[in-house]
DNA sequence: TGAGTAATTCAAATTAATATGAAATAGCAA
DNA sequence: TTGCTATTTCATATTAATTTGAATTACTCA
């Protein structure tokens, strides 16, 4: 019985001992199989920090805004009048671009001026390589 | 009634005339005021062509996947294997990455052998970069 | 203090992305 | 043809992101 389970599992999930293309056989076995391959992705925390970084930028209106913020640092009333949405919804964005540190908002008076950083810059700039 | 419209929706939206913080308001006067910042941001096309690859990278698993392929092309029986998902989920995923031209595929035999583009090699190493 | 402006927060509604499992397609080999 | 494996497609369910407008906070100035 469990033997039967054993070679069950083995045909479901993960037997590529029989059939396989060659060629990507041949480069698995010296990239050191399945286990080599999972050696070089990152680890899930990396992916998720990647993955959540891209999320920021996968919106055009916060695309505008880091573009405007590129040029120089703006009041939220400004950048309103730019990408031209409601109050809630633009700090709902900035909120975002914020959280990963993207941009970085510093109260003066009435006003928060937001500043793109080094990462927003990097990010926009990597957005136009990959572009190509 | 219309004048009287006029100076509401101005002082509603966009009447940056009178209160502003000094050093924006001079800034936004040398980059041509807000005609001057928004000549400066991409067109909505190119802001949602973006926005769309910036999505296409935005989960872990899709992430996974490219790193897996950056190693050497693979059928989607090992892909299974590496990233652990049900099949059908993997295809929706495969489908995001191909839609955006991250990666190829192509049948042989019985086999369909997917391969990361010089894009998708792109996008991995802004991701890194972006990172840090 | 109170009025006014700038910006954010909150809860609810809407829309979009992802996951799931069953059914369908495509190629291969007996 | 039949059966088998690999992969995708489809409809539906679930979850997550975005939008909306009202209420709130924070600051300034008289």
């Amino acid at each position: 019985m469990v033997l039967k389970r054993t070679s069950l599992l083995k045909k479901n999930c993960c037997d590529f001992s029989h059939e396989l293309p060659d060629p990507i056989k041949k480069d698995l076995d010296k990239q050191g199989g399945i286990e080599g391959l999972l050696s070089k992705i990152p680890d899930s925390t990396a992916l998720l920090d990647g993955s959540r970084l891209h999320q920021a930028l996968a919106d055009p209106i916060r695309l505008s805004i880091l573009y405007a913020l590129l040029s120089q640092p703006l009041c939220v009333c400004v950048i309103k009048g730019i990408v031209n949405i409601a109050a809630s919804k633009l700090s709902y964005h900035l909120n975002i671009l914020k959280e990963q540190e993207l941009i970085v908002g510093e109260q003066q008076g009435n006003w928060i001026i937001y500043t793109i950083t080094d990462s927003g810059r990097k990010a926009l700039k990597c957005t136009e390589r990959m572009g190509k």
